[in-house]
DNA sequence: GTCTATAGGGTGATAGAC
DNA sequence: GTCTATCACCCTATAGAC
């Protein structure tokens, strides 16, 4: 692991353990085992740190779901959703707080912005959106899911839940084991295929 | 407008359009005209200003939920959930921001969650989807939403969608007119209903 | 209740030696 | 590439006068 890869893990953690007031150059140099100046031979400035460890360190939903788009009509569109709904939760919960201090300040988020777009167009937070909206549309072309079914809006309506559920995991501090997530997810998804 | 007043409206002004890092002290005492050590004779500390700015100035979601609840049965529930999706997405865009930012810190989130607690017992980020979940089962004892609906899932699922989508317009930006969001609710609202 | 002034501590970022 | 040392600035909170 490179001195780069070091400084942003050590970013990431502290970002994450601590929050992001509490991720200043001085305390990522010291967890990183670098001086300050070190994190400016990589980094134009801080928040190109923050940007990177938030485009390159978040874990991937978007594999999951580029996966099952290809696996189309394997196994059944229900287990498939719940899986989905059960990985969703988990990586919003984990990524919530760093994704939330972006809007500590309209800087950083016009920055993150920008970065995102530039360095990786088309994988904003709408992503995982369209993502599942198209695995439900080749569901439904191959007849497995009623022709009726909007797979933009059901996509949105699985993964805001997914969403905001994280959100509310992350706010009270508790997270749920196994057996809660899995019920979740699966009463969502129930709730949204109830007629399908 | 007492003093007081006017420092939670000139804090919740600049952490709105400036994010919450840029909300010092200074800045607030500036833009309500007194000294920055008024603040102090008013509150204990800042995080006190924020939690203030954060529980007394939000718009209320809630006060339409609790009223949907007593009408239960006037008007089509599509209609009703039209509306509340409407509401919700316009809440959640606008207090957003603000929200995140207790994410800044983990003092500052451990803060607010006491704060809330104390002072408003019940009324935590899942309070509007408790008020829906009770609209949506009265609604069903009165027969005119079907038994087997899971009233507190499909409030997750409506209510997440609008929570996620004020996210995506956060983040980008750029907020939609009045058709757009009237038309993003109908979808939102007609694919969870498709079959009720 | 409000002010001015300041304490006391942190901050991001840079210079220059090795 | 990394270090030590330092600058110039900004932050929250308080003291004391009016």
């Amino acid at each position: 692991m490179g001195t780069r890869e070091d400084i942003i893990a050590a970013a990431a953690r502290i970002m994450r353990d601590e929050g992001y007031a509490r991720a200043t150059t001085k305390e990522i140099a010291r967890a990183a085992g670098y001086s300050e100046a070190a994190l400016y031979k990589h980094f134009r400035d801080k928040t190109e740190i923050f940007v990177s460890v938030l485009t390159e360190r978040l874990p991937g939903l978007v594999p999951l779901l580029g996966d099952l788009q290809g696996r189309a009509g394997e196994r059944a569109v229900r287990d498939n959703l719940v899986d989905v709904a059960r990985t969703a939760i988990a990586f919003y919960a984990e990524s919530f707080p760093l994704s939330a201090s972006v809007f500590s300040s309209r800087q950083l988020l016009a920055a993150h912005r920008e970065r995102l777009r530039e360095l990786a167009p088309g994988s904003g937070p709408d992503r995982p959106l369209t993502a599942l909206a198209a695995y439900l549309r080749a569901e439904r072309d191959g007849g497995r899911v009623p022709a009726e079914v909007d797979p933009g809006a059901a996509a949105a309506l699985l993964l805001g839940a997914c969403f905001q559920q994280a959100f509310l995991v992350a706010f009270t501090g508790d997270r749920p084991d196994g057996d809660t997530l899995h019920d979740l997810a699966a009463d969502l998804v129930g709730a949204l295929v109830a007629c399908w």
